[in-house]
DNA sequence: CGTTTGCTTGACAGCATTCAACGTTGGTGG
DNA sequence: CCACCAACGTTGAATGCTGTCAAGCAAACG
């Protein structure tokens, strides 16, 4: 279980962990704790693991061990078909899990590669199950988490299925300004960590038509666009164009 | 939690269920289960219930009480947009659970419709988050199960993001024939349970594309097409399309 | 300062949607 | 038993959105 070390591309940072005070308890797995039972909760997540820009987390195909709690810094999850086409399932940031997908067979079936320099705190399944097991609200906590992540893919999957390319990016800005809001930073001033690429393959877009949507946006008013740096200028027709669906 | 009884609709069926007895147990929640875990199980799946063709199990909005295993029949899920737009998430067939968009927070956030007269059996979570705290198998295995869930979801994404019209449907089939073949049924001839226009909401489609492609797919001498009447004549043909992507 | 990488914009082609008409099937009631 | 109706499926024509190819531009990096 502890056989990490054959990665050297990692760097680990053994030091001390305590969820308790974690400033992310309200948003990762631990939420609604009591106190004793998050001191039950510091045996679980012990160790840190910094992973650099570009890194990557765990690679498809790699045996799983367990899930991680984003701590500092941005992800990507992608599965990658076996004919080479790569499909971004999802962009983690702060408080946020991943690695789910590994629990279905011991293996992971995507890759997380990190988008800027970023730390995770290490989830061990085994002392997950075991803490679990005793411990109800640590139980209940992880179903909920993996029932949220089923439900954000149901709305990727509403998303790919019948927007269009201009009210998918609407719902990308929406979604990450209100979830970095919820993090304590400013819901209209985002710095994108992703490239065009990562958001068109994300949002089953090419990049030139994410790049035309960004310009449209802008011309329209809604965004101010330079490179990475988007500012959001009127949240309400952004969230007007998520919902204007066939209205 | 049984409080049920508000939901005319549904017939109940109050009988002994075993799933030591189940011919589904291959393929259901209890895999590779010993035969004192079967019994115990046996305490967790009290009961069945009869859901008629287009009757829902659950619906969005109504409180989430537990996970559904597909004893008989078959299943959609569907989440739909606040603006009416329909999403059908997912098929089910006999031997798979749903209801895990309920968890997230005790409220189901889609719709089950069963497309044919089906029978569940019925897994209350109170008593599945008991059972599963002492029996690390049972534990297990339905962390497996989940994250099969969200695996699976990631292949939809990639499909709808990626692959064309023809694709879409020809790995609709092949999975449908797959998962079919896994019951002892034939994999070339199918009985589709859904309509064009179901399956062109999974498939981010219209149903007019639907039924165009199975045109194709018909002269090409792939399939054999007769309404809901579907015969497999190539299915390397399908395979090879499914794979085909951007070769 | 040059090179590389990422982003923007234009032109054009292609695939899928939409609108519309017609065919088919199965159920209901005369 | 047949006629009718409603739901579902098929097919055609036209529009339009998005992908692809290509060129030019901006920013980052060594």
């Amino acid at each position: 279980m502890e056989s990490d070390s054959d990665c050297p591309a990692f760097a680990y940072a053994p030091a001390k962990v305590a969820c308790s005070s974690c400033n992310l308890r309200e948003l990762c797995l631990p939420v609604g704790f009591s106190p004793q039972e998050f001191e039950r909760l510091d045996e679980l997540v012990a160790t840190r693991r910094s992973v650099r820009r570009g890194d990557t987390l765990f690679r498809r195909g790699e045996p799983f061990h367990g899930v991680y709690a984003v701590r500092t810094g941005f992800f990507k999850t992608c599965s990658s078909s076996e004919e080479g086409r790569e499909q971004v399932t999802g962009f983690q940031m702060a408080g946020e899990l991943l690695g789910f997908d590994g629990m279905s067979d011991s293996v992971h079936s995507c890759d997380a590669v990190a988008l800027e320099d970023s730390q995770v705190c290490v989830i061990p399944y085994a002392r997950l199950e075991e803490l679990a097991r005793e411990f109800t609200s640590l139980q209940r906590q992880f179903h909920r988490v993996m029932s949220r992540e089923i439900v954000r893919e149901h709305g990727v999957m509403m998303l790919l299925s019948s927007m269009r390319a201009e009210e998918r990016l609407a719902a990308f800005l929406s979604n990450l300004a209100q979830r970095l809001e919820a993090r304590g930073f400013s819901a209209s001033a985002l710095l994108l960590r992703m490239s065009r690429e990562e958001i068109g393959t994300y949002l089953g877009l090419s990049l030139e038509t994410v790049s035309r949507c960004f310009s449209r946006l802008h011309e329209q008013g809604v965004l101010e666009v330079q490179q990475r740096n988007i500012r959001i200028l009127d949240p309400a027709a952004l969230k007007k164009l998520v919902a204007g669906v066939s209205v």
